[in-house]
DNA sequence: AAGTGGTCTAGACCACGGC
DNA sequence: CCGTGGTCTAGACCACTTC
């Protein structure tokens, strides 16, 4: 090979995605606008058409591109995620409600049987208990009692939750790397604790949700169990075949 | 180019992706075995490295196979489906329940504006609609109420639907293209018809899915919407961060 | 006919892992 | 050290779409 003027140790393929990537990014190029061609990307860039390809194959990969033969490539539309785990101020923020939490108890407990066993934990593991209720624009919302690991979150107290989301202080000040969440779904009929801190009349239908939180490396993070008041809250999932 | 064997029109990487696939599927290869290196299938297959990268590529993009730089490829593990959409008597095989419907009444409708605007169909559009009473195991299990757009499937008939699942009815004979559904879930309370078909107390707690069913296109095929027995079923989602 | 993406070659050098 | 995957070249032909 000639050259290469410089040798940065990012692949040739690498950079000219995030030549075009920033392009769309910035505004400069918008859905269904066509992408340079292959050919002319080898060109521009001093490189071997292999290479320019390669970086249009990543970025249809990615859907960030749509490549019609005989045509051209084309920035595609924005995908919508499914299925995607928000946080409860997220969700609310979408919606545009304010969202809060009251936080009802913090507590240390151990051998909570149902509890450790879908944390995939030793029944002796102590766990952070929190049970707080949800607020969207001052109405009760959802009724969640959530637990974390003592050993791997050291430190957490009522308060930092008094003034973070979950989500937020697992993700910044623990660096967790917050993948996806298993859920599983049904409905139970308000108890008289519920009635009250729910405001919902005596034996209404909730919405429960158990939820256990995964890290990157697969670790279960957190257990939750979300009761929602089932005339302010449903869930919306995709399924695909 | 020499030359190559057989031309028929499948391109080698193609051809190559084919041989290791079937001999994961034959059992030949289990997870974790190695597969031959992109230089091994290059001199065995008498094409380019770049065209047995390509193959390895391929199946890597399709998870079947991993890639460990230095080291090797290797038979991935089998991935397992989430939010995977299944039919009711798939889903009750799967749990080892025989399951059944009884069908309550077949009608034709047109002007249930809140079933014809999820269906994303006019609102004189005739519909085809199901009432059945899902059983597992001679138990009720779920009332579903179902959509079909009449112009669509011509020819549905109750008696089709005695003896033939809905998936496979619309899969088979109709030659739809199943792709994905999207699914609002909450929480209700039984009322009195339900009561008796799903043999509950009175204000029992029911899980209520609505569901839209959607072709390969893009295109609505049947929105259902389905009370399932809290104590029988519940849902299970994955959500990606 | 000109341009596009899709496939393919016959080499090359590199970084990395395991021995 | 050798083999692995990762990157890359400078060409080539094909099928396809658009004009």
């Amino acid at each position: 090979m000639i050259k290469t003027e410089k040798q940065n140790g990012i692949p040739a393929y690498r950079r000219i995605q995030q030549v075009i990537q920033s392009r769309i990014d910035s505004g400069e190029l918008t859905p269904g606008d066509a992408v340079e061609s292959e050919r002319d990307l080898a060109r521009v860039h001093g490189v071997s058409l292999m290479t320019a390809r390669h970086a249009l194959a990543q970025l249809e990969l990615e859907s960030v591109v749509e490549r019609r033969p005989g045509v051209g490539t084309f920035v595609a539309p924005p995908r919508i995620h499914f299925n995607r785990l928000v946080s409860f101020s997220e969700q609310m923020a979408a919606r545009g409600f304010s969202a809060h939490s009251r936080i009802l108890t913090t507590r240390i407990v151990e051998g909570e049987y149902e509890v450790t066993a879908r944390h995939c934990v030793p029944a002796s593991t102590k766990l952070f208990k929190v049970e707080r209720v949800r607020m969207a624009d001052k109405q009760p919302f959802a009724l969640e009692i959530c637990y974390l690991a003592m050993n791997r979150f050291a430190g957490l107290s009522e308060d930092s939750l008094e003034r973070h989301s979950l989500f937020t202080l697992l993700e910044q000040k623990y660096g967790v790397q917050l993948a996806y969440a298993d859920e599983e779904v049904d409905a139970t009929a308000a108890d008289h604790r519920m009635e009250e801190l729910l405001t919902v009349p005596r034996g209404a239908p909730l919405l429960r949700i158990r939820q256990v939180l995964f890290d990157n490396t697969g670790s279960p993070i957190a257990y939750s169990l979300a009761l929602y008041r089932s005339d302010r809250h449903s869930l919306l999932t995709r399924r695909y075949r």
